[in-house]
DNA sequence: TTGTACGCGTTATCAT
DNA sequence: ATGATAACGCGTACAA
């Protein structure tokens, strides 16, 4: 690796010179600059990213934690995250949390051992002091806390609509897939549906679920159906737990939506694949890990901002597991 | 943030003897060590991994390049690799390249400016200077190169498997999807396909597609059945396609398996969720992920291989898209 | 317009 | 058993 003296050597100048020209700092006559330039072509040289944040004390480098990029909804984030980091020359360290409260701890502190400038995390444990410590800025993603820079989506609103959809369109038997505990959204779509549910004076079901995990999930569907048999309405905590109730409604020799309707949450890109397609309440999870970068990119830059929690709108995705809404 | 000289000053000691404790290199009365531990206690020091970085010139940090997070094949691949680095106490900079070669490249730029000690690539351009010139170890994921380090499942036998088993199970008027030109594997399972159903004198339809994206997936399908309407197997280039396949023919009124079947390719999560089940060819994507990492951890340790190119078992993987085998 | 010299936080060498 | 100090590669006062 060829660093900034090998090139101030070459180009017979001093590295002061040659750090000018690279930074566009201060003047530099125009035949040194050629002299520089090609000094550097030929050395291959780039500067060294580790000397440069050890001297300034921030780095270009930026810290993403999420629970489990295997969760389909995650990896939208993480591109949308991605895309507009990469846009801005920024780099990403990441980490999967696993929801656990050591791991994430570890993590954050690696990232500011290697002087990110910025965090974006996806947490149940927002108010920690793990993140009240930390002197860069933080976004929260699909997670908030009061007054921190965040951006998610009205999980409860969702619930209410999911809710108000599946009665619409006739169902009389609920049941609510109840998510996780420690996950919040799950928490407050659970609340919207079943609080919507009451006011329509719609008895409810409650499964609960305790992961999002793909091999779970089909545990869920099946106890759902054995206990309650005469279902005819589904409201599912995320669009995986949604798949795999469809999945087992019709292994069962049920009609979807004839007999039991489903509702998803989330909008994974298989939803639309699935048979048949799921209808579900969606969160534009790309725009989200978008709009989490570009906040935190204002934040680093110490931009001005007028809004800091950022609440994304859910839609209700009608597709082929609800019937027509009667009106 | 507390440095290793406040934690000197505050124990009363200098930043050497500091060091030697934290490293455990050299030796360090109790009294003295005690007296540290509780300063870096109370400063709650942790090391500046940047200066360490910077003078040992390697840091704990690892360049992970995948095409696409959002394709869901990655995201097993991406845990894999991320879970085996954490339990080594490596961090990933992670980057999509989106199979383009400037976006691999200057990844790979940032990454060495980063000074990572390794990188797994899933690359199309294994043969590139941008890895001949790297002087850090680099560990194909996915995919191959000669006598380069990496780790990959054998597509031909793949495609000539699925194209074995559903010879097997009655279809007659076979087309196969060829992935996108550009994507080695994928056009290995091709070939491996085309030529088992030579062999066995099966005549074939070919439609070519140019990515894996959900959006596209639709079309291709929608293409297959407008042209060849008559046939009755499928050979898809990935789960992704054959679950596009799966909804078209569905749509169609088609029957699966009975009038058609479908086989897909790597047993991504969702496969086994579909309706019906899709039958594929199942790639260990996890185990990738963890074996490639744990090679690159072995070469950055130097560790003595008896094997470098490390190749997974592919498996047929039979569910409810295919017949049962007629003997 | 250019060069010298110091500091960023750490580790390693060499004295003591 | 401990301390002073030079390096790692870069950016920036400040001097020239």
């Amino acid at each position: 690796m060829a660093t900034i003296r090998d090139v101030a050597k070459r180009a017979g100048v001093s590295v002061a010179t040659v750090s000018r020209m690279i930074n566009g700092t201060g003047y530099v006559h125009e035949d040194t600059r050629r002299n520089i330039e090609t000094a550097i072509k030929e050395l291959q040289y780039t500067p060294n990213e580790v000397a440069r944040s050890l001297y300034k004390r921030r780095s270009k480098l930026t810290g993403l934690l999420l629970p489990d990029i295997t969760n389909p909804f995650f990896p939208e984030l993480a591109r949308g995250v991605e895309d507009e980091m990469q846009e801005h020359e920024f780099r990403i360290i990441f980490g999967n949390s696993d929801e656990d409260r050591d791991k994430e701890q570890e993590y954050i502190q690696t990232f500011v051992q290697n002087n990110v400038v910025g965090v974006i995390a996806s947490t149940n444990y927002p108010d920690s002091d793990v993140y009240r410590n930390l002197n860069i800025p933080v976004v929260f993603l699909d997670r908030t806390a009061d007054n921190s820079p965040s951006v998610y989506s009205d999980s409860r609103e969702g619930g209410r609509i999911a809710a108000r959809e599946i009665i619409a369109r006739g169902s009389r038997r609920v049941t609510v897939l109840q998510g996780p505990k420690h996950i919040r959204p799950a928490q407050d779509r659970f609340k919207g549906a079943v609080e919507m549910l009451r006011e329509h004076g719609i008895s409810c079901s409650v499964i609960q679920t305790s992961s999002f995990s793909f091999t779970e999930a089909g545990t869920w569907a099946e106890q759902l159906f054995r206990e309650y048999p005469d279902t005819d309405g589904v409201i599912a905590s995320n669009d995986i737990t949604a798949a795999a109730v469809l999945h087992e409604a019709l292994r069962l020799g049920k009609r979807v939506p004839e007999d039991v309707q489903v509702i998803g949450f989330d909008d994974i890109p298989l939803s639309r694949i699935l048979n048949p397609a799921l209808t579900t309440i969606r969160q534009p999870a790309y725009d989200m890990g978008r709009t989490a970068a570009r906040l935190l990119i204002s934040l680093i830059e110490n931009k001005p901002l007028e809004q800091t929690a950022i609440q994304m709108p859910v839609t209700f995705t009608e597709r082929d597991t609800t019937r027509k809404a009667v009106e």
